[in-house]
DNA sequence: CTACGTTGTTTTTTT
DNA sequence: AACAACGTAG
């Protein structure tokens, strides 16, 4: 057998092997997926199946499709270059980018972020005067969205699908919204895989075309894909059948984004003759996390059904645990102290994960890591790329590769200021309008024909002069010169020097960055691409840090030890997503939980608190039914509200009362032994529930000066001090 | 054009 | 409660 088949066990072996005809690999959690796919793609090239520009390798995120890459090259030994190997949008608009002319665009057509799509659709709503306080841009959007989602141009939408968003006009505005692209050169994210999938269906010379260049297909995240990217696949699959999707379809949980979780239910049907092989042994986590996960997704109807066993050699490990607390806070609290425990035990807080279901829950956990002095992240804030300044940057980059990106130039006509306001710009929009020219485009014949006066002419003559100069530089010296010189010249950096809020100069350091970044690229073209489509943030990973994100940001994810706080109802599962979506939802919402649960490795500790404070007040919360749907045999339950059922401590009648004046036990943040001997000097290390470590500098009776270490110099009284060092 | 007051919003968001 | 986005006044 040959090396890279070895240690693989046999249901991974099958799914390498079995190369012909279509083929659905059900990989659960932590099962080895990438390992299959990777191996599959070797497999294909060493037995001389394809050569590599021959595979279709296609996932669902940049991460997965980099670290994809990287494997690749391992196997076979050489950078994996000219591969047909990326996210659908990267592979979709390479396509596009061929046959551009197809559609009515240009070859080198702008891509649209979510943010120009919105203020785009504004002005067409404007213009067909819809009353934008009564119908949202944003719902136009979202309607259009799921349209591109599922395949249809404006002429295709069966009238069952259509809305009586205002009143009706909705699809006449997706047309204007699209025939607006066209003039604009520009196509937004959806337009990447339905104007491809339009041309594989519609013209045989390209569908030929891509029928020639793939032998083989792989597809990753196969659960997450939506209508317009299975058919997508499914066309480009049509001539030689080599398809082989991998996907679990307990982990999909992006339905809200289109995905279709009948895509993978129904791969028998769409594919006759396809082939299904499960992975079930679970090389990742200890029995009985995998029992909990297992127990808990099998409450679950729509499934296709694995069981998951683990695969490890030394599976046993501590339970799962549940601990029930008062407040959110008493909750940050246990988080910190466990945290700091396992630290002491030698653990990495690299390791180790807070995975909430809303970002908002984040909150009481900062603010307790910072008070301990916990270092952490935040997985999934603002990114890079989507920073004013950055965003502002690049739509200068982008008016200099196509001066009719209208929707770039709008951006920084007047960023910095120049003068430009309302009128001035509704001048150029009507020119722009009547004449079917760019704004840029109008804003010269403004110019030159007098209508624009005074100082503002002399100002706008002289932006469009350097855009022209600037223009001409990046043919000279290039484009990370002309960022540079452009960023410089135009008054944009002077804009943020001068700028004295405190992130200003955080600004200035991004814009630095982002010339260092550009440097990667070989073409502005490419830059831009790369803007657009690998919207991410390269973080320092050097420093060991907490990591905190929501539980769809940890999909793919795993860690020693992972923290499941919020498991309440109403929070998770979501209250919003089961008032919208039943009982689909509740399932979604399962496999969520599902999806927490498998990324732990050695312990999942999760927590539930009784009263939790939702935007202005205090809510009584009951725990997560998913608790309930975990094994008994392998959870611990403990915790400060626990509901100890060998007392009877009558909870509901506890929980009404405490409900009513919650606010009461926040305040006593006493410290859980109160009465241990003293022996504090000056000088010993303590710990205060609320300001955190700090040094004594002074004690007096019962009253310490002690200089904290976030907070500062305080006086405090003894009691509410522990002594750290244990 | 900017500043201030009012109003609405607050689930998840791979591209 | 906190904050962003929007509209109106200066």
């Amino acid at each position: 057998m040959s090396a890279y088949l070895e240690g693989l066990n046999t249901a991974q072996r099958d799914a390498v092997e079995a190369t012909e005809g279509p083929l659905l690999v059900l990989a659960g959690a932590g099962t080895g997926k990438t390992r299959v796919l990777t191996t599959r793609f070797a497999h294909i090239l060493l037995t001389k199946r394809a050569f590599p520009n021959q595979i279709l390798t296609v996932t669902f995120t940049n991460k997965a499709a980099r670290e994809m890459r990287e494997r690749v090259a391992k196997i076979i030994g050489q950078p994996a270059e000219g591969l047909w190997l990326g996210t659908f949008h990267a592979l979709g608009a390479r396509m596009l980018r061929r046959f551009a002319d197809r559609v009515g665009l240009q070859s080198n057509f702008s891509i649209l972020d979510p943010d120009d799509q919105l203020r785009l659709l504004k002005q067409i709503m404007e213009a067909a005067r819809i009353d934008i306080k009564r119908w949202p841009p944003k719902a136009l959007m979202a309607l259009i969205q799921g349209w591109k989602d599922r395949g249809f141009m404006p002429s295709e939408i069966p009238s069952d699908q259509d809305s009586d968003f205002a009143n009706g006009k909705a699809k006449s505005l997706y047309a204007d919204y699209q025939a607006r692209l066209q003039t604009l050169n520009a196509a937004d994210f959806g337009d990447l895989l339905l104007l491809t999938t339009h041309l594989l269906k519609t013209d045989p010379e390209v569908l030929a075309t891509y029928h020639r260049a793939f032998r083989y297909i792989l597809v990753d995240e196969y659960q997450d894909t939506n209508l317009v990217q299975y058919y997508w696949l499914r066309l480009l699959a049509q001539a030689h059948k080599n398809i082989c999707c991998v996907g679990d379809d307990d982990q999909s949980i992006y339905s809200w984004r289109g995905a279709e979780i009948e895509n993978i239910l129904k791969f028998e049907r769409d594919f006759p003759g396809a082939k299904i092989v499960k992975l079930e042994a679970n090389y990742r986590s200890t029995a009985p996390i995998l029992a909990a996960a297992s127990h808990l997704i099998s409450h679950n109807e729509s499934r296709l059904g694995k069981t998951l066993h683990s695969g490890r050699s030394n599976s046993a490990g501590e339970n799962v645990e549940i601990v029930a607390l008062w407040d959110s806070e008493e909750e940050a609290r246990m988080v910190g102290s466990r945290v700091e425990a396992l630290r002491r035990n030698g653990n990495s807080l690299a390791e180790m994960a807070i995975l909430v279901r809303a970002g908002f829950q984040t909150r009481a956990f900062e603010e307790r890591l910072i008070t301990l002095g916990v270092p952490y992240r935040i997985v999934g804030g603002l990114r890079f790329y989507e920073r004013a300044e950055i965003r502002d940057a690049i739509a200068y980059l982008r008016v200099l590769a196509q001066p009719s990106d209208d929707l770039a130039f709008e951006r920084i006509i007047n960023t910095p200021k120049r003068g430009v306001g309302d009128v001035s710009l509704r001048a150029m929009h009507n020119k722009a309008r009547t004449a079917q020219i760019s704004l840029y485009a109008a804003t010269e014949f403004l110019i030159s024909s007098g209508d624009l006066r005074g100082k503002l002419r002399d100002t706008m003559k002289n932006f469009l002069h350097q855009f022209e100069q600037w223009r001409a530089m990046l043919g000279r010296e290039g484009h990370v010169v002309t960022l540079a010189t452009l960023l410089d010249e135009s008054g944009y950096t002077a804009m943020w020097q001068a700028d004295k809020s405190p992130d200003a100069p955080g600004r200035l350091e991004n814009l630095k960055e982002l010339v260092r970044a550009i440097a990667d690229f070989e073409t502005l073209q490419g830059f831009l691409d790369h803007v657009a489509l690998v919207m991410e943030n390269e973080e320092n990973t050097s420093d060991a840090k907490l990591s905190m994100m929501t539980l769809h940001g940890a999909k793919g994810l795993e860690f020693d030890t992972v923290f499941l706080p919020g498991w309440e109802e109403g929070v998770f599962p979501n209250q919003r997503a089961l008032d919208e979506g039943g009982l689909k939802s509740l399932e979604e919402e399962r496999r969520l939980a599902y999806v927490g649960i498998t990324r732990a490795r050695e312990r999942a500790i999760i927590s539930h608190a009784a009263n939790r404070r939702i935007y202005a007040n205090w809510q009584a919360s009951i725990p997560s039914r998913f608790i309930e749907e975990l094994p008994p045999e392998f959870i611990t339950t403990s915790g400060s509200a626990a509901i100890n059922k060998s007392k009877p401590l009558s909870a509901p009648a506890q929980f009404s009362v405490m409900a009513s004046r919650p606010r009461q036990v926040d305040h006593s943040n006493q410290p859980s032994r109160a009465s241990q001997a003293r022996n504090i000097l000056v000088g010993t290390r303590v710990f205060h529930q609320k300001f955190g470590y700090g040094i004594v500098t002074a004690v007096e009776d019962d009253r310490l000066d002690i200089n904290f270490e976030t907070s500062g110099k305080k006086r405090v009284l003894d009691r509410f001090i522990e002594k750290h060092g244990a």
